[in-house]
Formats: C-alpha cells, sequence, structure tokens
DNA sequence: GTGAAAGCGCTAACAG
DNA sequence: CTGTTAGCGCTTTCAC
C-alpha cells in the first residue's frame, strides 16, 4: 500500500548523507555523539529531503507518543480554554500536544476519555471533573500513566492534585464585605455545594465566623450554577424579611444573573446590595457595575499542572503533591 | 526496556482466546467476517484482560492517526472554543481526536504548526487564520493530508474552505437599522481591513448602496480590534461635525467598547445612538443594554469543516469546495 | 564515532 | 472463516 504522501523516511535520509540510519537518529535525538562533519551532512540531507520524523512510530518504538490528554467538562465553558492554554504554554516548548475531550460532566464520557487516553499511549492526563470519581482513574494509574487531578479536595488515590484556593479566596471575599460595612452576607450557590462550591461555602462561613457574625437564618440558597440561577437567588433572598446587604455568588455568571435581578427590583448596586463573584471570567468587566471578584487563575492552574505532569513524566519521583494555587480580590465596582 | 504499565497486546488476548492476533484484530475492526462463537471468546478474553488496543501502533500499521489538527490563533479567543466543539462533536464519533495549536497569529508559529502536524501524521488539519499564506500550506497538500481552510477568501490552492457569510451578514445588519430609520450609518473597522472584516465593509457599503445612501464622508473608522477601540471609534465619530446616529463596529468587543463610550458622553442607546457588532459572542447579552448583533456560527462552522474533512479522508472526491455558513441577525435591545 | 539487526503493537497480503 | 508472515518508521541494544 502507498503510504500517505510518501514522506521520506529516516532510511533516505541517512543514505543521502552516506551515514547509517542509526546515525540519523542520534544526530535528531542527541543521545550519542555525533562528529560535527556527519552532522552537518546529515542535516543538509534533512533540509534538501524536507524530512520530518514520523512522531507516530516514533511513540511506537519508545513507548512515549509527546501527547498529554486534557479531560475536561467543557471547552466552552470559558474557564476551561485559559487553563488549556497554561498547559500549553509549558508543555508545547518541552515537545507535547495535548489532546482535549469534553465530558459535559457525564460519567460514561469522563470513563470514555480515560480509556481513550490510554488507548492513544498518552504520556500523561490531566483531569478536571467536578463529581470525583476515583477509582475511574484506576485503569490510567494501572497503566502508569501520570495523572493530574484539577480541583476538587485532596485525593484519597494518591495522585497529584491543583487546585485554586477556593476557601481562603470566599474567605477574603467576605472579608473585603465585611471591610466595606456590609454585615447581611448571602451567599448564593449552586444546586448542592459541590466541587469547588463546597469549599467556596467553607470559607464564607470561616469569614463570619472569625468576624464574629454567627450564622444568620437563610443567609445561604441554593439554586443553579447559572446566570438565570444568581437571578433567582437574589429574588428569593429579598422576599425575606431580613434582607442580606451583599451576597457573594458561587461564580461569575450567578453573580452577573444577581446584577440582572437587582436591576430589575430596582436595587442600587452596591448602596442597597453588594454583589460579588468568583473566578473574574472576562465577561466581569463586561457587566454594569463591573464585578467585583476573586480571580480563581486557570492559566497558573494549567501551568502547574503541566509542570508537575513534566516532573511525574520524567520520573521525578516524589510522593503525591497537592498544589494550591492562590486567588486574588479583583476590586470593581459592584462591592 | 519496560514499557509502561506492561499493558496487555493483542497477542495475549489472541493466546487467551486461541486465535490468532489477526482475527482479534478483524473481530475488533469489522474488516472479515468472524464466527460468532470465536468472538465471543474474544470478547470475553478482551473483558478479562482489560485489552485496549494501542492506537499508535495502529496508527503506524494504517498510515492514520486518527487524530486531526486544529490550528487556530488563540483558544483564548471566545470564537474558537466553539468551533472547536463543534469540530469534535462531528469527528469524535467518527473514532478521531484532535491536536489544536495556538498561533498567536504569528505565521512562524502557523508553519511550525503545519510542520508538527504533518509530523505527527496527522489524517486531517483544519486551519484557521487571518492573514492567508496559501504556500505555507503546501507541505501539508504534498504530504497528501486533507487541509479546510476557516475563513478568508476563497484560496487560490484549491483546498476547501468553510466560512461564514461576513459580506451578507453585515448587510443585513446595515439593512436592519435602516430599517429602523437609522441614515447615518458608520463602521468602525480594525487597523485595516483585514481578513473576515474587509468583507464586513464591503457588505456594510452594498447595503448602503442598494438603499440609495450614498458614501457619507468619515463613516468608516479605523481603529482596533478590541473592546478600547471600539470606544475610540465613537469618540472619534461623535467629534465630528456631522455625527453618525447608528454604529456597526466589525465585531462584538468593539460593539461593546462603542457602548462604554455612548455611556461615558451620555449618549442612549439605542436612542442617540445605535450600536451593533458582529459575531454574537456570549458577552453580547451581558452588556446593557444587550447588542444587537449578527450571529457568526462558529458551532456550524467547526461541524462542516468536520464533515468536510471526514469526507475527504474517506476519499469522498470531487472538486475543492467553499462552504459558506449563513450568519443571523439577533435583536436585541441596543438597535 | 558509527553500523547491523531486532522489535515496539498492530494490520494486511497471501494462503488455506 | 482463520492463520502465517512481513513490515509500518523509528530507536536501541550490541558490536566494532
Amino acid at each position: 500500500m502507498a503510504f500517505r504522501g510518501d514522506r521520506p523516511r529516516i532510511g533516505q535520509v541517512a543514505q543521502l548523507a552516506g551515514v547509517s540510519a542509526t546515525t540519523v537518529s542520534h544526530a535528531l535525538n542527541g543521545r550519542r555523539p555525533v562528529s560535527a562533519e556527519t552532522r552537518r551532512r546529515i542535516m543538509d540531507a534533512i533540509a534538501e529531503l524536507g524530512y520530518r520524523p514520523n512522531v507516530v512510530a516514533r511513540g511506537l518504538r519508545a513507548g512515549r507518543s509527546l501527547t498529554i490528554g486534557l479531560v475536561i467538562p467543557d471547552i466552552t465553558n470559558p474557564f476551561y480554554p485559559v487553563l488549556a492554554r497554561g498547559v500549553q504554554d509549558v508543555l508545547g516548548p518541552a515537545g507535547y500536544d495535548e489532546i482535549i475531550t469534553n465530558t459535559n460532566g457525564v460519567r460514561d464520557l469522563e470513563r470514555a476519555a480515560l480509556d481513550k487516553m490510554i488507548s492513544r499511549q498518552v504520556d500523561g492526563v490531566a483531569f478536571a471533573v467536578f463529581h470525583t470519581h476515583a477509582d475511574d482513574l484506576q485503569p490510567v494509574i494501572d497503566a502508569q500513566i501520570p495523572v493530574v487531578r484539577l480541583g476538587g479536595r485532596a485525593a484519597q488515590t494518591g495522585v497529584d492534585l491543583v487546585h485554586s484556593d477556593d476557601e481562603g479566596g470566599a474567605r477574603e471575599a467576605v472579608r473585603h464585605l465585611i471591610h466595606n460595612g456590609y454585615r447581611r452576607i448571602a451567599f448564593i450557590c449552586g444546586p448542592a455545594a459541590e466541587g469547588p462550591a463546597a469549599e467556596r461555602v467553607a470559607g464564607y462561613r470561616a469569614a463570619l465566623a472569625e468576624a464574629g457574625i454567627g450564622p444568620q437564618q437563610n443567609m445561604v440558597v441554593h439554586t443553579d450554577f447559572s446566570r438565570a440561577g444568581g437571578a433567582h437567588g437574589v429574588e428569593k433572598l429579598i422576599r425575606q424579611r431580613k434582607r442580606p446587604d451583599a451576597v457573594l455568588c458561587a461564580n461569575d455568571m450567578m453573580a452577573i444573573g444577581a446584577l440582572d435581578a437587582a436591576r430589575e427590583r430596582g436595587l442600587r448596586v452596591p448602596d442597597d446590595l453588594a454583589v460579588m463573584g468568583f473566578d473574574d471570567i472576562e465577561a466581569a468587566t463586561l457587566v454594569t457595575p463591573q464585578l467585583t471578584t476573586i480571580a480563581n487563575p486557570a492559566r497558573e492552574i494549567g501551568m502547574a499542572c503541566a509542570r508537575l505532569l513534566l516532573d511525574r513524566i520524567n520520573g521525578v519521583a516524589g510522593p503525591p503533591k497537592e498544589i494550591v494555587i492562590p486567588t486574588r480580590l479583583v476590586r470593581r465596582q459592584s462591592a
């Protein structure tokens, strides 16, 4: 069978340069000295033929594919492109490419994605899911492929973990509100406090406690992790006898919804109601008033993850690590 | 050398099932009939061993990698994740994965990305760049790898092209403004009318002409393709003696900047100044007033591209195609 | 500093 | 319907 494009192979380069394929290989990979003169002839031959090493063949032989798998819920969620960029900007220069798979947060798809990564013989996997199914990672671990989990609590499986300081960030948010004189501070959460949201609630509670503000009635409402959810949360809160004077939302989209509801109800932000978000997605600067929020450094998370993966791939051992990326308060107009 | 994880190979499956590796291969790929009984034994063996075919080996042998390359400026630009999703949603079920490379619009990186795709023996390439360098694609074409260009004008190289109807969209936008009574309609463009922007300007001019509105003085301003650029464009326009009553911007971020400037200057939108964008990024619904814009269907573009690629890979020949994806007017509040 | 030969895991002739 | 054999393009012993 005629193979695609009939590209030059290493043997042709060797022939043209008057050396063996072995020497060409070593000239290219630097695993063994090659004389300057030989190297020059090889490079000339490569240029003349337009030779490009076949990464697939190399991968098969070497047991490495120079590929890492990134398993995420949805690249369309603005957090992940930034994270992916961070990963790539570290891994790219090291010669790795990424295969990105979207799971929509569906467990079966997550499992299938991991299976695929094993089949593809990836050299590492970055796995970002809310619902942590530790055992779903087992096949990857068995295949001895380094895995880094993104987000979530410390893993039981002993895999590396990179996540932002959700609890600390929420604490800082609430401190900021308290500092600005707000006292009845609500938290608008998703249906359940799952994933990062759980830690954000924890930070919220901790900050209230440390300020001597006891838990207040009905100040944590559960809705959806969406714009409509945020709006709905505010609706719910202001129907109560004791209204909040500030709301912290589990993410920015919810906070934007909160802003919608406030405007709808004629509430001035931040005078009648302060609103804070979490994540600092680009949209936070698009709304009016601009959103005060906690930056969730997606890019740094991606980069830290990539570095960890590189270390593992290169056999820099050590016990499983947990890397916590600090968040950062971003003051704008809404609180 | 001990290979990673010592995963079961096809031979082990064959042995356990009491058949040859060939038969296992065929049972898996369905290229040749396998008796029901044999197939059952093979499947049992696969399940027992947890066997997963090695895609890299398969790729080397078959000359296909089941991978396609997506070369884009920046996954962080909100247009591309949606496009990538569209590509994946078509290609994924067909067994393909994507490698995404960001070029930042830098020509050397574009070339390097294409080289890499050839090295990786991808089965197809989707190439999205503003600055069309037809000859940069030549190595890929020589390697007989199907390429689909995304965006830009009809290619001279004879490669497939998928793009949205930028000219028609702009025409529709201007018609909408005219229909709503606006007559002094400006266009805020980037530094040069490059890429899609060129066609958007053309559509703008065409619509004015067809409405019998001759070209007006200083109604096309050049700034940056950014939020600040849009704001700057409005500033420039309203300093003129004859102000526009509407502006069409080359993209949504610019339109959002235009909204900023209007607010700053106390101009009511759309009463004093109508504002329209282009692309319908998510942010368009985030601003106040919400942006009336032209939806640039990234997802459809990605899906059409993927289908075209599949056709080419499967040898469904035919001459190079140009697929134009229609845009759609999205009426909201700003015009 | 260089080569010959073996083989990564799989699929596709060819042969029955 | 099934098996044997060769080989995809490369890297890596082992030998010189």
